[in-house]
DNA sequence: AACGAAACCTGCGCGC
DNA sequence: TGCGCGCAGGTTTCGT
């Protein structure tokens, strides 16, 4: 589901409603969610408190007093719902995991795919190992080369590198479309064939296109939600989804290929 | 080391 | 109506 703006829209919600509260229960329906042994996350969880939301690209960090850190990624279909106890929803058979607060709020970690993972680190040591240690820039901080040098020896298309979060962090399948079509790239370009000025161009339309969505509260194509909230950059997409329509520049129908397994929408025209 | 494919899961829409 | 197939905003793992 959420790339780099839905996740941050995501931080945002659960900032104003789990900050400094006692969590004192957790409910488990899906242990596999977490990368560890359950029992001993819930040992750390039961008495603590969430002092601080962090976000790493995809990656959604809650920062504990007592120095723990939950590192969260919702991969393709993960949310966060707010409930109050007194609302007697049940529980749906895609609500794996159940965070209760000491003022009545839940939070429940719901994932109908169940592909959204979790990982349990301490303060000193969640930037230095798996996965966060792994992860490249997010385009606002990348300085000028910095794309170019990550990926001038690849010989893959520039999206699958676009895609990597090593070599660049937040985009996923719908921005990277959206970055190439406005960096007039075609999207099986070799990544070893980009200049730097092309790979800067990149970098900052990755920017650009990232902080519109956000504006806009990120995409709602198919499922993504945060609580409540729906996106409405879904009403600006440039390209993606737009097979067989016409090119916003140029009016030549837009392409539907396949590139790194991936749905790839582009102009054939405008995209060299 | 690098790259492509398969795997992890479930639901939905489509064609027959 | 029922069934099989393809597809889905992501990442890890396996095989070459």
């Amino acid at each position: 589901m959420p790339e780099l703006p839905e996740v941050e829209v995501v931080r945002t919600q659960l900032e104003k409603v789990v900050l400094n509260k006692q969590i004192i229960g957790f409910d488990v329906y899906y242990p596999d969610i977490f990368n560890g042994d359950i029992n001993r996350l819930r040992e750390v969880l039961i008495g603590n408190e969430v002092i601080r939301m962090e976000r790493y690209g995809k990656y959604l960090v809650f920062i504990f007093k007592n120095d723990d850190v939950l590192i969260s990624h919702l991969r393709m279909e993960g949310k966060y719902l707010v409930r109050r106890i007194e609302d007697e929803k049940h529980l749906s058979r895609h609500d794996h995991l159940v965070f209760k607060f000491d003022d009545g709020m839940e939070l429940w970690y719901h994932d109908t795919r169940k592909f959204g993972r979790m990982d349990l680190r301490k303060i000193d040591d969640y930037l230095l190992t798996k996965p966060l240690n792994a992860l490249g820039n997010e385009p606002k901080n990348m300085q000028e080369g910095e794309l170019y040098r990550k990926i001038y020896k690849k010989n893959v298309p520039i999206k699958v590198a676009l895609l990597d979060q090593s070599n660049i962090a937040g985009l996923g399948n719908i921005y990277v479309d959206e970055t190439l079509f406005l960096s007039n790239i075609h999207p099986e370009r070799k990544a070893n064939t980009i200049t730097k000025e092309e790979a800067d161009f990149i970098t900052l339309n990755a920017v650009k296109v990232l902080d519109k969505a956000l504006k806009l509260g990120g995409t709602t194509i198919r499922t993504f939600a945060a609580g409540d909230i729906h996106g409405r950059f879904q009403n600006e997409l440039l390209v993606h989804t737009k097979a067989n329509m016409p090119c916003p520049v140029c009016n030549t129908i837009i392409k539907k290929i396949i590139v790194g397994g991936r749905g790839t929408y582009f102009c054939e025209k405008c995209q060299k």
